[in-house]
DNA sequence: AGAATCGTGGCACAAAGTGGAACAGAGTGG
DNA sequence: CCACTCTGTTCCACTTTGTGCCACGATTCT
């Protein structure tokens, strides 16, 4: 289970360092990797593996469904399949580095079976422009948390 | 049940030792745990088991709760799961040091299932900000105390 | 007072992250 | 068809951060 966040840079190459605390457990899953996007706001790294799971889920929905081919149209354009090289980096693909902006500090989130990256001042204002309210905290706590 | 205040001090490094009054307790949920914080202010120390718990209750919540969404993405930002070293020590991510300020002085608090850790300083000010209030003090008697 | 426990700090080593340089390959234009 | 350019890749070296270990000092309990 990848969670957690680790800050992390991305060189004038486009390569993203995966960060030892997830290196580990994605290794499990092999070494080859899709990365995309369904939004081209932040990038998604899948093991090759959970993507394929994805695909499979995909399958099942017709295929006129608006929704799954909105989504289908958008991971494409924005994914490339890459692998992780001898010093665990990856490389971002180009369309995805300038649309979401992931170059110099990033942020990569755990988010169960893949990887979030985040250009970190986009992440920063995101997350300020969504402050949590009273009613956000009673949801919360009506739900035992 | 961990409960009671331990002033303790954070190291250049930005590891805290467990303060033995806690260490017995949470050693029996293991020694790996996950450290964040939900709005960057104090930092949180769930023993693996019980984050997985709150996992399971936000589980429950569909995905595009708003709330749920907001608690995510602030838990995973300030996250990282970490281990007790042989000194029975935890190195607070550096994120999360930053943000809540732990570092040198810093108090411990037993919550229950958890251990909230403060600034000492900041601490402090919280509370005397937040006086207890007539009406408090009626709430509390209403519910027997 | 002596022994034991706990907390604190320092030091040295190991691991992780970062950046640069050189090389390879694909694509482009003459 | 060849040369040039640009992008991606491999490799190496340096810097930073984290980790393990040990020792000292304080405190508490006997």
């Amino acid at each position: 289970m990848l969670r957690g966040n680790t800050p992390a840079t991305v060189d004038e190459k486009g390569r993203l360092k995966i960060p030892a605390a997830f290196l580990q457990e994605l290794k499990e899953h092999g070494d080859r990797f899709y990365v995309t996007s369904e939004d081209g706001i932040r990038a998604r790294i899948y093991p090759m593996k959970a993507w394929g799971e994805i695909e499979e889920k995909l399958a099942k929905i017709p295929s006129y469904n608006k929704a799954k081919e909105k989504f289908l149209t958008r991971t494409n354009y924005y994914g490339q399949a890459v692998e992780m090289d001898g010093q665990g980096r990856i490389l971002i693909p180009s369309v995805l580095r300038e649309a979401a902006q992931i170059k110099g500090e990033v942020d990569v989130l755990g988010q169960r079976t893949y990887l979030e990256v985040w250009n970190h001042d986009r992440f920063m204002d995101n997350m300020n422009k969504n402050q949590m309210t009273d009613e956000d905290r009673k949801a919360l706590a009506d739900a035992g948390i």
